[in-house]
DNA sequence: AATCACCGCAACCGCTTTTGC
DNA sequence: AGCAAAAGCGGTTGCGGTGAT
């Protein structure tokens, strides 16, 4: 029983795009399209790709227009400002960057987004974790340093970069507090939002997803207040990498006189 | 110079959602 | 309305390149 598989794997082949894979590709959905069926399309063309491959390669790789890599700084607050209200719903989030994938987005997260919002702490627990066996990893990994703990509901006790103790980012608060001034969504001068801005900046369609999502934020202690409150009001922000109160649309302050100290005698 | 570990990316896997009958 | 097939999507894996030891 169970679901059919969608081609068969053993006819198919696997692993990288040949140049003359892709120009054949290329060249029939250039000049057909894809027919409405990526499942018949590499047998009409005779490609010994799975449909599912065909899509893929075409949607991340051979379509016009795409942009890979070269993020702009713009273009990563987008991305940090998405994910931290709607999660990893790369597919939307591409669909606000034009020329972007949610394959290519989905990547410059994990290596490099994740790391520059949440500190090195993440890539250096990742780095000892990856020098030890298999095993001990395995009893290690889950729920510490990776963003999986926002989702896995794991205490910040378990959180290897909330317990760090010596981050010193410029002091923030949240805009609606006192009389800041909001720092302006660098979105607003993206053309691609003309016409339907919501308050957040963002397209109206995308405005409903993004209600700051509190519930996504539960596991990260450091967005809470020790005894309860909603996510963005018990933040601590003298304690939050400036990236991360982009993702906010926090204002950040000029310095303290001394730096706060994340540790146990303060309170997240 | 050799080896090892890490990084970045393309591609795959499998689950969920949508569509057509 | 219910089912199956196709499409969409997000998580994960594998591998080549690169830097550190």
């Amino acid at each position: 029983m169970g679901r059919a598989p969608c081609c068969d794997k053993a006819n198919v082949k696997r692993g990288p795009w040949s140049p003359e894979e892709d120009e054949k590709l290329k060249s029939h959905i250039e000049q057909h399209g894809t027919g409405g069926n990526w499942i018949t399309l590499p047998q009409k063309i005779g490609l010994k790709r799975c449909g599912k491959s065909c899509r893929l390669r075409w949607l991340n790789y051979l379509r016009p227009n795409i942009r890979h890599g070269g993020f702009s700084e713009e273009e990563d607050n987008i991305i940090c400002r998405l994910y931290i209200s709607i999660g990893s719903r790369w597919s939307i989030i591409a669909a606000q960057l034009p020329g972007r994938t949610d394959n290519d987005i989905k990547n410059h997260w994990n290596t490099r987004l994740k790391k520059k919002l949440f500190g090195k702490q993440c890539d250096d627990r990742r780095r000892h974790t990856r020098r030890i066996t298999r095993p001990e990893q395995d009893n290690i990994d889950h729920g510490t340093g990776d963003l999986g703990i926002i989702s896995t509901g794991v205490s910040h006790s378990d959180c290897y970069w909330a317990q760090q103790p010596a981050l010193s980012y410029p002091p923030l608060r949240p805009v609606s507090e006192g009389s800041a001034t909001p720092v302006t969504p660098p979105l607003q001068s993206v053309p691609f939002y003309e016409g339907s801005l919501s308050p957040t900046g963002f397209s109206t369609e995308l405005d409903e997803l993004f209600q700051f999502n509190s519930a996504k934020l539960e596991g990260l202690d450091c967005f809470n207040e020790t005894n309860g409150g909603s996510a963005s009001a018990g933040m601590n922000w003298n304690q939050v990498n400036p990236l991360l109160c982009v993702a906010h649309g926090m204002q950040q302050l000029p310095p303290l006189e001394e730096p706060v100290q994340l540790g146990a005698s303060v309170d997240l």
